[in-house]
DNA sequence: ATGAGCTAGCTTTTT
DNA sequence: GCTAGCTCAT
């Protein structure tokens, strides 16, 4: 069990190489998601839905959220969807469907948002759709209920190996609990210091105190690093060391002292791209391939910097995370099209594309389908066969209402009589929608990229067997396991880099407010701050040789120009594992070392040194 | 029904 | 700087 799709290939990989041509079977080798749908569709008619049924994103989420605020009056300004599905979410991650959740009597909120889980959970049994955190939900009550299928599954599954245990939440340490039960053959591996989820509910507790829950634990501590050089790992064991809340370890390492952690300082967020490009053209290029060099950043918008940098210069690089393939519009429309020919049902699906391309079925029409849909018990396709029949719909949407649920019967009709294949399909679809032509005929680069990003989808769907596989890839692929083919730099956020490891690693951006970040202490305190920092120390020790640090005075973010301040992880960084550059202001020098000496309590207003040089030198 | 034009709010991290 | 969501003219 792993937690990405990326480490999922990646131990699929190691684990065919032992075994050879005897790797068959691996089927239950995965992330947690991957293996509960797998286990779901097996037997989804267990929490009454069907085994097509849909997942849906977070996207469709909103929406479905949306809806339903409409519907009970709840102002979305007032409440936003997200915190909406946020509580929903905890509470989907501690095990409760929504008669099990005790509600804060305090919390005004979670009296409101109570309700509308029921109804939200209602919606998604009768869009037969699941989020994602059904999949864990779902599957636990299964086990719990069904003493029959729990029996079935702990016998058969006799050893149970759990990687990144420390951000397993608990629906997840339920879930393996419940799967171990009969065998107590269950290894977890994981790092208290590497626990950067727990805004996705994850539990460091599950990993404290394992050895109580399951007895006769054998307890291994690994405490050798094979990764990175003595100095990266002292930067790295000296920042986690004012974290407070650990268990401690110490490290060592069998490689060489190596390079000295670098730190640099610039004046802004374009010269830090400028100054890291640079560094890479210089030295790094000669020494190490481009797949080994990492850029690992807070947020994934510090990655645009960058990329124009990079772009500018011809330098190669890839972006994981970020908007992902799946995430684009007309790609969406396209899965659209598949998931409601798979499964009429899909409500979601059928609002998304009744008018893409343009059929003349405005809002209003498809607020009497809603209604009439409502008051019938009918899905939306239904609903709206029924009030053709009945003339129901006015003209001009009667013609376009009529072609589209026409098409979709002759697309079904393909796909299910002759057999179509399920990139054959999608062509079809395409073509026969009208959606390629709408694209073909606005003759922008938006449109030649859209119809560019559609061959590469169908180029895609062709690496599954069939339809079905293809549809659960898309709700479960995520962006970091698209291509690593060619010799590019690596971009991405240093919560996805988890797991990943390079050469030379820059962690741009360490200030204040972006790294440690600001909503995370806001929201979360001390506690925030800690996990903040265990956020660095993943960072740091991705690197084998090199790692690379820095920080600007003064960044865009937002449409504004923003000043800013060395990140606090940055006074706890030891001074003698450090070489201290500064790329602050060319003219007057430019590889002098300064002096940092931030010995001082950061407060409200206080400013960095740095950042005090800068004013006086403006001035 | 549709599209242009405008405004408010926003981005932390992801299966 | 970007976009979802609103208003208004056609």
């Amino acid at each position: 069990m792993t937690f990405t799709n990326k480490a999922a290939k990646e131990m699929q990989n190691r684990v065919s190489k032992i075994l050879g041509s005897a790797a068959i079977g691996l089927s239950w080798l995965g992330t947690f998601h991957s293996i509960c749908a797998k286990l779901l569709r097996k037997h989804a008619s267990a929490v009454n839905l069907n085994s097509n049924f849909t997942i849906i994103d977070s996207d469709d989420q909103i929406r479905l959220i949306k809806n339903i605020c409409k519907a009970e009056n709840i102002d979305v300004k007032q409440l936003s969807p997200r915190f909406i599905l946020a509580i929903i979410d905890r509470w989907k991650n501690k095990g409760y469907y929504p008669p099990e959740v005790i509600v804060n009597k305090k919390d005004l909120y979670e009296k409101t948002i109570l309700p509308l889980y029921k109804i939200y959970q209602q919606k998604l049994t009768d869009l037969n759709s699941c989020d994602f955190g059904d999949l864990i939900l779902h599957t636990v009550k299964i086990l719990e209920y069904n003493l029959d299928v729990r029996e079935i599954y702990s016998k058969n599954f006799k050893y149970i190996l759990v990687d990144e245990y420390q951000d397993t939440n608990f629906i997840q340490s339920k879930w393996l609990n419940l799967l171990s039960e009969k065998n107590k053959n269950i290894c977890c591996v994981g790092d208290d210091d590497q626990s950067i989820y727990s805004w996705r509910g994850a539990e460091i507790k599950n990993f404290l105190e394992f050895d109580q829950v399951y007895k006769n634990t054998k307890v291994i501590r690994l405490e050798q690093n094979y990764r990175s050089s003595q100095n990266i790992l002292s930067v790295a064991s000296n920042l986690i060391a004012n974290n407070q809340n650990r268990v401690g370890k110490t490290l060592i390492t069998t490689m060489e002292e190596g390079d000295l952690v670098q730190l640099n300082c610039f004046k802004n967020g374009k010269d830090e791209a400028v100054g890291v490009s640079d560094e890479i053209e210089k030295k790094i290029k000669k020494k190490f391939s481009y797949n080994n060099i990492a850029i690992l950043v807070r947020a994934i918008f510090q990655t645009r910097e960058f990329e124009e940098r990079f772009l500018k210069i011809g330098m190669p690089y890839r972006i994981l995370g970020g908007t992902k393939f799946y995430e684009r519009a007309e790609i969406k429309d396209c899965v659209a099209y598949l998931r409601l020919i798979y499964q009429e049902r899909d409500d979601l699906a059928f609002e998304r594309i009744i008018n893409n391309p343009k059929r003349s079925i405005g809002e209003s029409t498809l607020k009497n389908i809603h209604k009439f849909a409502k008051e019938n018990n009918l899905n939306l396709e239904r609903a709206s066969i029924k009030m053709l029949e009945k003339n129901l719909i006015k003209p001009k949407a009667k013609i376009g209402l009529s072609l589209f649920i026409n098409s979709l019967n002759k697309w079904r009709y393909d796909f299910k009589i002759k057999k179509s294949t399920h990139v054959k399909l999608l062509q079809i679809v395409l073509d026969e929608s009208g959606y390629s032509a709408m694209l073909k005929n606005k003759k922008d680069l938006d449109n030649q990229n859209r119809l560019e990003n559609i061959k590469e989808l169908l180029n895609a769907m062709k690496e599954f067997d069939n339809l079905e596989n293809f549809l659960e890839h898309v709700s479960l692929a995520t962006s970091v396991d698209q291509e690593w083919d060619g010799e590019k730099i690596n971009m991405m956020t240093m919560h996805a880099a988890k797991g990943l490891e390079f050469d030379v690693v820059f962690l741009p951006g360490w200030e204040e407010g972006l790294f440690p970040h600001q909503k995370s202490i806001e929201e979360k305190g001390q506690k925030g701050l800690e996990e903040e920092r265990r956020l660095a120390y993943v960072g740091i020790t991705r690197a084998k040789k090199k790692a690379i640090i820095s920080f600007s005075m003064n960044r865009f973010y937002q449409g504004d120009w923003i000043d800013s301040m060395a990140s606090r992880f940055i006074d706890e960084l030891p001074e003698k594992h450090l070489e201290k550059n500064s790329f602050f202001d060319e003219e007057i020098n430019d590889t002098n070392d300064f002096d940092f000496n931030q010995d001082f309590e950061i407060e409200e207003g206080t400013r960095s040194p740095g950042w005090i040089r800068y004013q006086k030198r403006i001035k």
